[in-house]
RNA sequence: GAGGGAUUAGCUCAGUUGGUUUAGAGCGCUACCUUGACAGGGUAGAGGCCACUGGUUCGAAUCCAGUAUUCCUCACCA
């Protein structure tokens, strides 16, 4: 036993078997007909990320499915991989090209992108790495990129698909404009908040007369594009300008005064100025009544040509020296503070402005239709189930997806254009294929004609293909056949549009069935202090510090316990200690078990009741982990494992076994205390890997090659309901006796006698452990002699005889508290058993329970007033 | 503005078609314990008018309505 120290050390522990189980190819998996797949594709981080909190989280629970899944037989199948992030990443390269003294715009795209190469090889997939110290049992010979060959072409295949079949457009339209990545972004990726900005009202002339109409607004330098102003038609306040034009202030430009209803009457001055390039609603407003449309903004948010005055100005700049000009014009009436929700690019972070332009759109309805129903008819299913909702108002009012970005990092758009006009282009996998089609058009196209489009797709596009594209299913049928669909899917709530809903349109789409059966979302982990964790507050703890300071094993389990699906997780380092602390006791139960002597001898009868109980008891509890499981509330069937192995196992049935001191064991408990042990390790292996593999393999000589990690998850045996409520009752009364020598002083070493009034419980089947336990002897049907403690365990009555030690008046006045609980119990009951209609209406059952509890309350204060009675003399 | 959750012990949460001896767990807290696996431990405790107000019912933490607080999603008016 010298050679176990009493404290567990995880950092071997952890590499040495994480070791093991790669070199021995435990991982890996390969279709197999004979076997049942369990197949999870990880969510592929940023290849430019690095490990967070989320992903310790959701990746854990990950490993635990797939670990679970191993033990179960099935054929366990965890892809792994990263995602290209187009904007993100292109963000990086363009940054470290710039400190390195290079600009994007002196490269030519293939100069770029083979930077962009590079920055991959030497900084790409560090997460990955990170996620083996985390225990991720990964197929890692599989890993994907969602710009591997096969793969990029699985993006133009989708893309041509779409567009043949009507589903992918081109067109002009009012985009989100990130004028920092100079790129346009889709409607998700732009995240509103509540911003304190200011409102402008300005004044514009009336042409030809003295009157002023004022507006409001936030954007001052847009007054620059205007080209109407716009009134409610029956604002009786603006009858009278129907039919005239107004003069926009400082470029003096004459405009017309509209009349729409949209406009809300109530709101500013019911005057609202119309500029169609910078703003959706104008934008409609313009199509409607034919007005002009004037962009006054370059890609990179500075004022064109167009604006006349402050070219070149940032538009933020703009906004500060117009307010003053327009003042000295005498236009500007006031300035207000005004809090209204801001638009920013979820990469850049920059403020996005409404710009028109011309992009790629795929159509959503007919996408989002099957994808609806597969939810709603349970066809795949949501953990918890609360997200149907948010999902279903999602897809049912979804709007076409815009997926062209002007970047050059990412899937290149499959369009070749052959003429000048935005319409002449074909759409095909290579250039070949596309001088084929365009010669169909026109004949004399040369090579040298064609011109592929510039953009790439958005980074989505090309994730809500991966549990397809990650078998290279769309070319190869062996892989995807045997794992397609895949099971469960693991991701947090933020990514629902962006990737589940789309996967799973994908899904049906390409594949036409679901992507996956089960989706698990995970919390959002904030602090303590319940922030959201971020670099900038500085509140993320390295998880790889975290893992240092806990195990591996220990974050998981701490992770794990306070996370069940879809809530929040308030942080703490706390409650990896209890991981930590836990793997501790696994630690020393195994030191103990190690350190007894085995003898020759026959078992006792109460050691094979001790045994007897724990392998029930053990059933009992498999049996609600298995189905904790199975309705994914892993947090319920973690804290089950941690009671089954730290209660019931090591605080009680290790004590009852526990041979006196100089004592051995024989050997049958202990043969049979290994294969609880071993069984214990199995259920708790997917949670944490390494103890147990470590504490199993130390169990008994193992096999070169015999690994838990691919042993056998224990099966949930038939067990005995009332032989474990029968030692429920003897842990109570344990608990009791320790009560009363807490109470009175006495030291567990001073041998009591406990007396049971009337007939033997079932519980005396565990007598003798009883006895070991509180070090008591049991005296059955025999009174008492002379003053003691006294207690009441369900329905038996005990008492203790304490000759000496007792206190009267004490005494007294705890059987005193006693009686007065007992008797507002009884009055509860007779309250009920009183009412008529009670008696009358409630089902037989509920009225024989209630008589019950009744008779059991009067028995017991009867023998309260008689203790009472002895005691006061 | 619309929709959807949530509200139970100091904290994080269970509580499964309304009835399991007047509500459970883990952590934290208090007292005692250098016992021979473990102080990263043991034993025993304290702690709740189940957000509020009504209603349905013989019976409500549980069902319904309203109020308050809070979170999320979507949409936004200058």
């Amino acid at each position: 036993m010298s050679e176990l120290s009493s404290k567990y050390n995880p950092h071997e522990v952890e590499g040495k078997w994480y070791q093991h189980w790669m070199d021995n190819g435990y991982f890996g998996s390969k279709p197999d007909p004979d076997k049942e797949p369990l197949t999870i594709v990880i969510p592929p981080p940023n290849v430019t990320g690095v490990l967070h909190m989320g992903h310790m989280l959701n990746n854990t629970i990950q490993d635990i499915l797939i670990r679970k899944a191993r033990l179960e037989g099935k054929n366990a199948c965890w892809v792994p991989g990263m995602d290209h992030a187009s904007i993100a990443t292109e963000a990086k390269v363009v940054k470290r090209l710039r400190e390195k003294g290079i600009k994007k715009s002196d490269l030519s795209r293939d100069e770029f992108l083979a930077h962009a190469w590079d920055w991959k090889e030497e900084y790409g997939g560090v997460i990955l790495e990170q996620l083996k110290k985390l225990g991720a049992s990964c197929d890692w010979d599989r890993t994907r990129f969602t710009m591997d060959e096969k793969y990029y072409e699985s993006v133009l295949d989708t893309f041509i698909h779409l567009y043949e079949k009507g589903l992918i457009y081109r067109g002009y339209r009012m985009v989100n404009w990130d004028p920092e990545a100079l790129t346009a972004v889709s409607d998700e990726e732009v995240i509103y908040t509540e911003e304190r900005s200011k409102l402008y009202h300005v004044r514009y002339q009336v042409e030809g007369t003295d009157e002023y109409v004022t507006i409001a607004t936030t954007r001052p330098e847009t007054i620059l594009g205007d080209t109407a102003i716009c009134i409610h038609p029956e604002d009786e306040r603006y009858t009278h300008l129907h039919g005239k034009r107004a003069i926009v202030p400082l470029v003096n430009r004459s405009i017309p005064i509209i009349q729409d209803e949209y406009v809300d009457r109530e709101f500013g001055t019911g005057c609202l100025k119309v500029t169609p390039a910078h703003d959706v609603n104008d934008y409609d407003l313009g199509q409607k009544h034919n007005l002009e449309t004037i962009d006054i903004l370059n890609a990179n948010g500075t004022l064109s040509e167009a604006a006349q005055i402050l070219v070149g100005e940032d538009r933020f700049t703009a906004r500060k020296k117009i307010a003053p000009m327009l003042e000295e014009a005498g236009s500007l009436i006031k300035t207000e503070e005004y809090d209204n929700k801001v638009g920013r690019s979820e990469r850049t972070n920059s403020i996005i402005e409404p710009r028109l332009s011309l992009q790629w759109f795929v159509k959503m309805q007919p996408l989002a239709e099957p994808a609806l129903k597969a939810v709603e008819e349970g066809e795949v299913k949501f953990h918890p189930a609360k997200f149907n909702n948010t999902y279903r108002h999602w897809m049912t009012n979804i709007k076409d997806w815009c997926i062209s970005r002007q970047l050059w990092w990412g899937h290149r758009i499959p369009a070749w254009y052959y003429g000048e006009g935005e319409e002449e282009f074909v759409v095909a996998k290579t250039a070949d294929e596309a001088l084929e089609k365009a010669r169909a058009i026109k004949a004399d196209i040369q090579p040298a004609d064609l011109k592929q489009d510039e953009d790439v797709m958005d980074t989505w596009f090309s994730s809500w293909l991966w549990p397809i594209s990650v078998f290279d299913g769309f070319y190869d049928r062996e892989e995807l056949d045997y794992y397609y669909p895949t099971n469960d899917l693991v991701t947090g709530p933020d990514i629902i549009f962006f990737w589940v809903a789309r996967m799973i349109m994908a899904g049906y789409e390409f594949e036409n069935k679901r992507p996956f059966e089960n989706v698990y979302f995970t919390g959002i982990i904030r602090d303590k202090l319940g922030r959201k964790m971020s670099k900038s507050l500085g509140n993320s703890p390295d998880p790889i510090d975290l893992i240092n300071k806990y195990s591996a094993d220990g974050v998981r389990l701490g992770l794990l316990m306070t996370a069940p699906a879809g809530n929040d997780i308030p942080f703490d380092d706390a409650i990896c200690e209890q991981g930590r602390n836990f793997a501790n006791k696994i630690w020393n139960a195994l030191r103990l078990i190690k350190g007894w002597k085995v003898e020759d001898k026959a078992q006792s009868e109460d050691n094979a009741k001790a045994v007897q109980w724990m392998r029930q008891r053990l059933a009992s509890e498999l049996t609600s982990i298995n189905e904790n499981f199975s309705k994914y509330r892993l947090n319920d069937a973690a804290m089950s494992i941690y009671k089954l192995v730290w209660d019931e196992f090591c605080s009680w049935y290790l004590e009852a076994i526990k041979p006196a001191y100089g004592e051995g064991i024989d050997a049958e408990t202990y043969e049979s205390t290994l294969d609880l042990f071993a069984d214990l390790m199995a259920i708790l292996h997917p949670i944490m890997p390494f103890i147990t593999e470590e504490v199993w393999q130390s169990l008994r000589d193992r096999n070169e090659g015999e690994c838990l990690i691919v042993g056998a998850w224990p099966k949930a045996e038939a067990f005995d309901a009332d032989q474990l409520q029968a030692f429920e009752t003897t842990k109570q009364i344990i608990s009791e006796i320790r009560a009363v020598r807490a109470q009175k002083n006495l030291s567990p070493k001073d041998s009591l006698k406990l007396h049971q009034k009337g007939e033997a419980g079932g519980y005396t089947q565990f007598a003798g452990i009883l006895s070991k336990l509180a070090n008591v002897e049991v005296a059955i049907n025999e009174t008492a002699s002379g003053p003691g403690a006294s207690f009441i365990v369900g329905t038996l009555e005990f008492a203790i005889p304490l000759e000496g030690l007792i206190d009267a008046s004490e005494e007294i006045e705890k059987l005193e508290e006693e009686l007065k609980y007992q008797e507002g119990f009884l009055n509860a009951v007779m309250k009920k058993l009183s009412n008529e209609r009670f008696v009358n209406n409630a089902p037989e059952q509920v009225v024989a329970a209630e008589q019950k509890k009744r008779a059991d309350a009067e028995s017991r204060i009867a023998s309260i007033k008689q203790q009472l009675a002895t005691l006061n003399g």
